[in-house]
Order: C-alpha cells, then structure tokens, then sequence
DNA sequence: TCATTTATGTTATAGCATAACGTCACCACA
DNA sequence: TGTGGTGACGTTATGCTATAACATAAATGA
C-alpha cells in the first residue's frame, strides 16, 4: 500500500524525489518507470534515477527486486531492517510483500559456515500468488 | 568445475549446443556469452540462444541467476533436483556453487501457508566470497 | 585556502531480452 | 494421402535495462 512516511531530512533532492515515486506506487517501479513520473520535476536521463537509487538502496530505504530488475520502497516504516528479507511478489497483482525470517538466515549461516563462505549479501525472491488473487 | 556428462539425446542442435556451452564454463554465461561461443557452431541471433535457454531451464538442465542476468548447467549430473535451490555465487572467482536446504523451503512454506500465497518459485542467490576466495 | 569528496547534468553507448514475421519438419489421425 | 497441429528454427528490428566518460558545481574539512 501506498504510504505517506516523512522523507529523511538528508536526502538529496533526485533522492527524495525518487523516493516519494516508489512511496506512492502500489507496487515495484522500474528505473525508467520513475525516470517517466519524473520528468515533470526535471529528471532527464537515467543516470540520475539509478544513482538516486543507488544510494536509497545502500540505506536500506529502498529494494531492488533482481527478478524484475525494479525498485520497491522498503516496507519498514523506519528502515532499519537488518539482514536478510525475503519478497513475495504477486504476479497477478503486482504487489510485494516483504519479510523476514532468522530461521532462514540461521540455516544459511550454517550452510556458509560450514563451506567457508562469506556472505556479502543474499536476495530472495518469491513469485506467485497472493492470497486475494488466488481466490479469482 | 566444468563436467562432462553426456547431453540428454533430445536435446535439439541448438539446445545442445548452449547446454554445452554452460557444461564447459567454470562459471555463469550471458545469453551473449554463449551467442559468441556458438558463432562458430552457426548461431548468429540471440533469440537462438534465448529460446534454448527457455527449454534448458524448464527441463532443469540449466539455471537463471537472476541477480547475474546469467544462466549456469545445473549441477545435478542427473538434473531432478525438485524443489527450492539455492545459488552461492563468489565475487572473487565467479564460481557457483548449488544446494537444496528442505529447512528453509519448510519456513517458506509455513509463511506461504499463513498468508495464503500460492507459491510458485523461488530464487535465492547468495553473493559473497566462497572459501577459496576468502582465505586470499 | 585549497584539496577532497559528493552530487549533479549530459551525451553516448553497452548489455539484456523479446516482438513479429515466415519457414520447415514432424506426427497424429481422419 | 493429406491435412492440421505443434514445436523448433531463422531473421530483422526493436525495446528495455544499465553504465562509461566527461564536465560542472556545491559541501566538507584540514
């Protein structure tokens, strides 16, 4: 759902702008999704939504969803989930739902441990359904 | 490590032929990468290789790295592996390593379960160093 | 002050993926 | 025998995703 958080006070004006996109879509938006909504505030090129974006996903603000190659605004109101999140995404619906789970990241642990893999970072995406579009 | 099963026998030409190209890689190919190694096989547009790699992966011959936009041979020697994989991927060497945890596809479920998402897969990519790659 | 860093703007280009068309070989079965 | 369906193939063109390279300007900090 669309929310309406106060940006952060330091975001850089493409920052803020790309940010309040992604609050108010429903769901994820490519880079030239947001590059189009923003056109009106004078955003030219992509390059200045992929650095904008660049930076929001390194705070955690926002997400980028490999498998759709798109942006999602992080659910957390005050963002700071730490580690591994799990996507949902609804192919019927679009929406994402995002979560959490120690278990998982407790069972990857292990399994790196065990290897000697260093995890940087993991990403975990869901397709399928959502409850409300099953149904149909 | 590059492996050298046999190719199943109904496999077409140019399906062999991309599966070949990923056997004997030591890590993931672009649709590209493998377009370039096969120029000399014949293949001259990347729909030729996209359409093969549709077939490998549906079969399981062969897995997307969506976080890569790069496909790698599963490393199944015989390719049945059901359910939820997941893909360690090392920066450092490029190398992929494949494993299956019915623990975390067990939580998955039990969260799919409680919201009523039907899910319908799944990608999970770990980016990180593997052990070899560490130590360095 | 002056050097460093960080954000910005712009043009051009690279890399990934599919649309839309036509052809051909194969196979089931009337 | 032939006829329709299916699935692979080949080709051209195009669209979507992402970054390189270069220049400018503002903020930071010793």
């Amino acid at each position: 759902m669309a929310h309406s958080h106060d940006l952060p006070a330091d975001l850089t004006r493409n920052q803020g702008l790309v940010l309040s996109a992604l609050n108010h879509s429903e769901g994820p938006l490519s880079a030239y999704d947001i590059l189009d909504k923003l056109r009106g505030d004078g955003l030219r090129a992509p390059l200045q939504v992929y650095r904008a974006l660049d930076k929001l996903v390194e705070r955690g603000l926002a997400h980028r969803l490999e498998s759709l190659n798109a942006f999602v605004a992080c659910a957390d109101e005050h963002c700071h989930r730490k580690g591994l999140i799990a996507f949902a995404i609804c192919e019927g619906c679009g929406k994402v739902d995002e979560f959490a789970d120690g278990v998982i990241e407790e069972r990857l642990g292990d399994w790196a441990g065990a290897k000697g893999f260093r995890v940087e970072r993991t990403t975990m995406e869901i397709r399928g359904k959502c409850g409300a579009c099953v149904g149909v």
